[in-house]
DNA sequence: CTTGAACCTCTAGCGGCTAGAGGATGTATC
DNA sequence: GATACATCCTCTAGCCGCTAGAGGTTCAAG
């Protein structure tokens, strides 16, 4: 039987990160001692380490969800799991390739910069007017 | 005598986003018609042409708070605004590197997957066993 | 003078937590 | 059994950077 800290520990949850899980329906009600606190089973800790893992893996809550209940469902065809892997890839892919292009321009913009006053500073001047970007840069939502 | 619509579609910000701006001191208060409606003059355009393309660039709003305190003095020396960019460089750099671990976590996960039964399906494995990655990876706060 | 697009304010919500107040419980030690 | 104190509990509110919607007003063209 683990205490809500010990499962933090175990699996680099913040305790009140697995008492939002709880509460959103992604970890299941545990156990209650007699004075009202949770205590976990090895299944519990598990599944906590798994929606950890996914998190580190950049996969949302919601696509969380969705890997769990086909994890729950040993007999179901496995390319749904596959799918959600492969949109996961491609928004990793996505982001890569804007960041890319920011790390361009931060890189030209700072190299430029030649320790002047801000009136001539090219960090500023390239922020005041877009069309001395070389790239397309759309980051924003990312 | 530009209507916020106008200044939506010149920045590519949308309307409710500029009244965010103003609301939280980003954006100056601006003339009013008699009406109540809002009425910007270039300068304006010019601040959220550059608030705008400095989020494409991934600076916080208090960062791009400070680039345009320095965008507003001239006569300061802008070693200030050199540091901002090179910190959100080194950020980007940082997420970059992460990203790259996932992905290659990702594309392994996705290539092992045969298209069975999710009893047996590489990509949930993978998930709930974190000691079968290759490589380190730490997203969430990404 | 009428239409209707664009404007206004206000409130609430998104994702994914995180922090803090104020109090109850559990366990180790005496 | 008493005491200390770490850990637990619930609840509310806040973070960032918007976004959406309700319900109402203003502006400009025809």
């Amino acid at each position: 039987m683990l205490t809500i800290g010990t499962l933090s520990k175990k699996t680099g949850t913040k305790v009140q990160t697995i008492r939002y899980y709880e509460q959103i329906g992604l970890m299941p009600e545990p156990g209650r001692t007699e004075g009202g606190q949770r205590r976990y089973d090895n299944a519990q800790l598990d599944r906590l380490s798994f929606i950890r893992h996914s998190r580190q893996l950049g996969f949302s809550l919601d696509a969380i969800r969705e890997l769990l209940d086909l994890s729950d469902h040993p007999n179901r065809p496995c390319n749904e799991a596959d799918a959600i892997a492969r949109r996961q890839l491609k928004q990793v892919e996505q982001r890569m390739a804007r960041l890319k292009a920011l790390r361009t321009e931060l890189k030209r913009m700072v190299h430029e910069c030649s320790g002047g006053r801000t009136g001539d500073c090219k960090v500023l001047e390239v922020l005041r007017d877009h069309s001395e970007c070389l790239t397309e840069h759309e980051e924003i939502g990312a």
